[in-house]
Formats: structure tokens, C-alpha cells, sequence
DNA sequence: TTGTAGGCGTTATCAC
DNA sequence: GTGATAACGCCTACAA
């Protein structure tokens, strides 16, 4: 692969001046300009970045650390993240790190190999202080989807006791009393908040929600339909349920269609996230709209933007709040 | 941030010796070895992947361009390719090129400015004499999602033509006579040859299809429901739609059920793909399974050995043949 | 406006 | 076993 020495050579100049044109340095004649650009062309001459990363001391590709990208919601956040990078042409890099503690280290440590000067990162596993730290000795780094607080400038976050207290009261607001929770089996932060939020909610209107209310599974299709099978065989009573995600609410809801238990007329299901199988289900899936795309995005522009040494506003928060998206799986309690 | 110089001041020894401590090398005293790594861990050294791939020659990420990442069908593929990279501790450079000419072109080139010398791409747009060129001067390059002849044994792909006979010959099967096709207005090989083979299963058993009875629209769920509303508006006759993929497919349902027109009582629908919604979607949709993940992984093994030098027997061939997935989207003809 | 030279962090080829 | 030293391809003062 051609060089900017074979450039030079075959150019009659100096690699500095190659060097220049490529850059488009400031005092190069036209005509060497030119011809240097010709030349170029004409011997499929390709930038060499790892060279130029090693002098330049930055890398041109952005950092990416999320668990796997087959979960929609994680492969729209990387699109997210995308849409900022391809418009001022950054490679990304892309480190997955399946919320293991090794394994979320060894991405961010890959990407740090590389030099990236900017990256977000989502980790559920690795412990504050480690994250901390990195924030501290990287630049660009930018953590999503987490809260600490000591840097809490470098957070992009959605506030999931909101969320959970914004699905209570819509149930609420819908005459609903018996509830029962579909949530993640994994006991990272967000179910946690959720149900935080939920059974603050509830309590302010006088309802204590008890533990056997609460069934864990695999925060997928097939989890909500194990939960919700438990709490049929158990005999549990609820008009409500809340799911931790929508693919947990879709489960739940085939599971109770399967029981001639009719969605929404004798139950309600509201979902989380507001992937795209909401849409899909039937019915539609009343959910919490997880504006990830957008905070991606945000996510982005800020560590480019610490990256490039310009300082956001001082102590700045990145908190966003979800939304209800009304669709069909919510109606009035029987009463 | 630490390099290998800093190591060797701090140890006492040369540059030589932690080099070869770092690659494992061979002739390194028992001592020396250990003392060394103790510093590279206190210091925390973390070696330059760029510099590396500078003075190695070859870069440790492995590329691929694929149109975008919200559609779960290419985050599946790239979770494919996730998996089989990760295994090898190697990372994925990503580019988008959009299905246009000139973004692909430039994926590809960024791709090649970072060396890569293995990489899976997906691309439309592009001519095939450019692919057959990239394929002559790149090492790892290999195709998934097409078939170009010179190429063959660097084309993973799908057969869309057995695939058209397989989603008419099931229609068939169930005693269906009257078609309709919602396909894809991006005249790109795929929906043309699936459609060429639904033509030929069909003539086969006499039935031609006029061209009023294709509709093209957008390939998602939104085109599928335009389709549908347009045969219904134009009061075309049919019992059985043949989708271009799972998103049009479920939007012809839907557009069908506010019609109060029966699924698949009185029209049956069947889709191509087999993505996520297939299974989330009411009724659940008989679809074609599109093996995109084994076939991304494949594409990427393959890659991996054409890149190190292992070339595969002579003109072997990679093409998959779409299977059908019996859900409820499908019934007998109504005679 | 153009050229020279030093260095970015590694690996690899020699010697010792 | 270990240590110099020359690349790798590029950028960037500093000279000319």
C-alpha cells in the first residue's frame, strides 16, 4: 500500500509537503497542490491511522462498551451513538462486556489499547470506584445509563424511581388496586428503582405491595411468561401488572391470553422501554418510553466534547425522565 | 500513560526484554520476567495498539460495514460477528454505509485506512467490479448478502430465489390460488429474486401473476400497511400476501384486521426473515428463517482464515437456503 | 512555499 | 538471556 513517501517521490517533493496537502495544510502552492492530489489518486494512496494515531496521540475512532448488540434496545443505542460519529467520520470501536465484571474491564481496557480519547460506556457490573477512576485518567469518558454521583457530570441517565412511580399512578389513575410486578431476576439497580418507585407510589395511596406480589425471571419474552405463569398457578389476584420490560409484558400478556384472560379488560399490562415489539404486540403495548436513542445521542456530543477539552457547564445533570405512551394493554379496573 | 520505555527504565533492563516479556516471548530469564510484569501492573502499562499495529502491520480489529444497527435484523448480524471476535480478543471496527453508493465506498475506505485486513461487508450499492477489486487487494474481505461470481468463495449468502419458491410453494400447499406480493420499492437484488422465485413456483403450477398484484412500498412495518391499503382500495382478490419480510408482513395484518378481515381465516400471510417481531406479532407469523446470525458468523470465520492465510478448499460455495417456520399466519385456502 | 529531521510506541534483527 | 538499533507511516517544529 502506497505511502506518503511514495507519494513524495513520485511527486518530486518532500514528505512534509505531501504531509501538508493531505492535511490541508495551510501554505502549499496550487499547483503542488494539485498535482500532489493527482498523484495521490492515481496510486490509491489511503491514510495510514494507525500511524497518525500513534503521532497525532488520538485515536479516530470513538469508544462503544455495551453488553451485546442482539438486545434491540442496546442495538438502538448503538445507532444512537452512530448518528453523531458518522456525520464527523469517527470510526467506532466496539467492546462488549456482557454485565461481567472481567469482562466489562477488559472492554474498556481494549478500548483504552486503542487510544480512544472518547467513549460511552455501559457497565452494570464494574464497581463505582473502578468507574471513578476512569473517568478520571480518560478524557472522553462517558458512562450511560448509570448514576454515581462524584462524577455525575459524565452521567447520561434515566431516573427509574420516576419510572416506576409513573407507572403506578397511571395504573392508579386507571382505578387499578391489586398489582403485581414482572421484574429481572438480575439485581443490577434499575428493577431495584423500579420497584423502589412503584411501591412509593403505591404506599402514598395506601397500598403495600407484599413480596409474593414480586416475581423474578429472565427480563425476556420468555421470563414474563414464567412469572406470570407462577402467579396464576399460586391463585394470586391482580387486575395490574407491571412489567420490567416490554419484551417481559409481551410474555406475560401471551401468557395470559393463553388463559383466556383477557388484555386489557380483565388485566392490564404496561411494558418499559418502548422498543419496537410494542408496537407489534397485540394488543398494542401501553409502555414507558425509554428515550435511549436521544441520551445516546446526548452521551455522544459529551464526550466529544470532553474529549476535546471543552468543559460542559459546571455541575450539569444528565437526567432523563420516561415518558407513558398509551396504546392498547391498559384499561379501567373492573369493578 | 505508561509505555514500554518507562517499564524498562523502571526494571532496569531494555526495551528488548520487556517487549518480549509483554509477546510471551521465549529467552527471558524466570526473574526478569516476573519483576517485569510486577512493574507493567504497578505502572499500569497498557500497551499501544496503534503503535503496534503500525510496526506489526496488521490491526488487531476486524471491520465490518453493515447499513445500520437499529434494524434488528443487522444487529443481529452483528452480534453474530460479535461472537466470534470476542472469543479471539480481537475488536470490531464499525462502519454504515447506508445502501449508497458513496457511503459504502467510504465504510470500506475507512475501514482499510485503519488496515483491517479482515472484514465482513454488506453492501448493496456498490458495483460489483469495485467488490471484485477490494476482494483482490484485501486479504480477509468476504461478502454476506450477496453473490458475485468471480468472488464465489468470498460470498456468504442467502438463496432468495429458492426462497421465493419455498414461501409460494407453502401457500400452494394450502390450496391458496390467488397471490399478492407486498415487496420492497428498493429495487436491490433481494425482493427482485424473491420475487423471480415466487414467478417460477407459481408458473410451475400454472398461475400467473399480473403486475397489479405487487404492491412496493417501504420495507417496514409502515410500507406493509400502504401496500395492504392499496390492493384493499384497488379491491384486489386475493387469500394469500407474500411479504417481503416480517416488518411488511405484520403490516399487512394489521392493515387486514382493521379491515375486519380475518388472519389467517380468510387471508393467510406469510413472512421473510424471521426476526424477533415474528414471534410478537398476533397472529404469530409464519415467515421464512433468514440464518443471519449463523451466516454472519460463518462470513466472519471465514474472513479470519482467508486473513491468515488459510485459504478454504478451492471453489467451495457458502449458500444458505431460507426454511419455513410454521406459526399461525397461515391456513388452508378457503374453498 | 518547501524541505529536514526528530519522534510517536512497538516489534524484530542483529550482535554480545 | 539480554541489549542496541532500525524500521513502521506519519506529523510538526524549525530551517531554508
Amino acid at each position: 500500500m502506497a505511502t506518503i513517501k511514495d507519494i513524495a517521490q513520485e511527486a518530486g517533493v518532500s514528505l512534509a509537503t505531501v504531509s501538508r496537502v493531505i492535511n490541508n495544510g495551510p501554505k502549499v502552492g496550487d499547483a503542488t497542490r494539485k498535482r500532489v492530489k493527482q498523484i495521490m489518486l492515481e496510486m490509491g494512496y489511503r491514510p495510514n491511522a494507525n500511524a497518525r494515531a500513534l503521532v497525532t496521540q488520538r485515536s479516530a475512532s470513538f469508544g462503544i462498551v455495551l453488553p451485546e448488540l442482539s438486545d434491540p434496545f442496546f442495538a438502538t443505542m448503538a445507532h444512537g451513538i452512530e448518528s453523531v460519529t458518522r456525520k464527523i467520520d469517527v470510526q467506532i470501536l466496539m467492546s462488549t462486556g456482557s454485565i461481567e465484571k472481567a469482562t466489562e474491564l477488559k472492554a474498556i481496557e481494549t478500548l483504552l489499547e486503542h487510544r480512544c480519547n472518547a467513549m460511552v460506556v455501559h457497565s452494570k457490573a464494574l464497581d463505582d470506584a473502578t468507574l471513578i477512576n476512569f473517568a478520571k485518567t480518560i478524557p472522553g469518558f462517558v458512562l450511560i445509563n448509570r448514576y454515581i454521583e462524584e462524577i455525575g457530570n459524565r452521567c447520561v441517565w434515566l431516573d427509574n424511581i420516576a419510572g416506576g412511580q409513573t407507572m403506578a399512578r397511571h395504573m392508579l389513575n386507571q382505578g387499578h388496586t391489586k398489582f403485581v410486578i414482572v421484574s429481572s431476576k438480575y439485581q443490577i439497580d434499575d428493577p431495584v428503582d423500579r420497584i423502589a418507585g412503584i411501591k412509593q407510589e403505591l404506599a402514598e395511596n395506601g397500598i403495600t405491595l407484599s413480596p409474593d406480589m414480586i416475581e423474578y425471571s429472565t427480563p425476556d419474552q420468555e421470563g414474563g411468561e414464567i412469572a406470570m405463569q407462577n402467579f396464576l398457578a399460586k391463585g394470586t389476584e391482580f387486575t395490574a401488572v407491571l412489567a420490567y420490560n416490554d419484551a417481559m409484558a409481551s410474555g406475560a400478556m401471551t401468557m395470559l391470553q393463553d388463559h383466556n384472560i383477557d388484555v386489557p379488560n380483565e388485566v392490564s399490562v404496561i411494558g418499559y422501554d418502548d422498543v419496537l415489539l410494542a408496537k407489534y404486540c397485540r394488543p398494542k403495548l401501553t409502555t414507558l418510553r425509554y428515550p435511549i436513542e436521544m441520551m445516546a445521542v446526548k452521551a455522544t456530543e459529551l464526550a466529544l466534547q470532553y474529549a476535546a477539552g471543552t468543559v460542559p457547564e459546571a455541575d450539569c445533570t444528565f437526567k432523563y425522565a420516561p415518558t407513558i405512551v398509551k396504546r392498547e394493554s391498559v384499561g379501567k379496573a373492573i369493578s
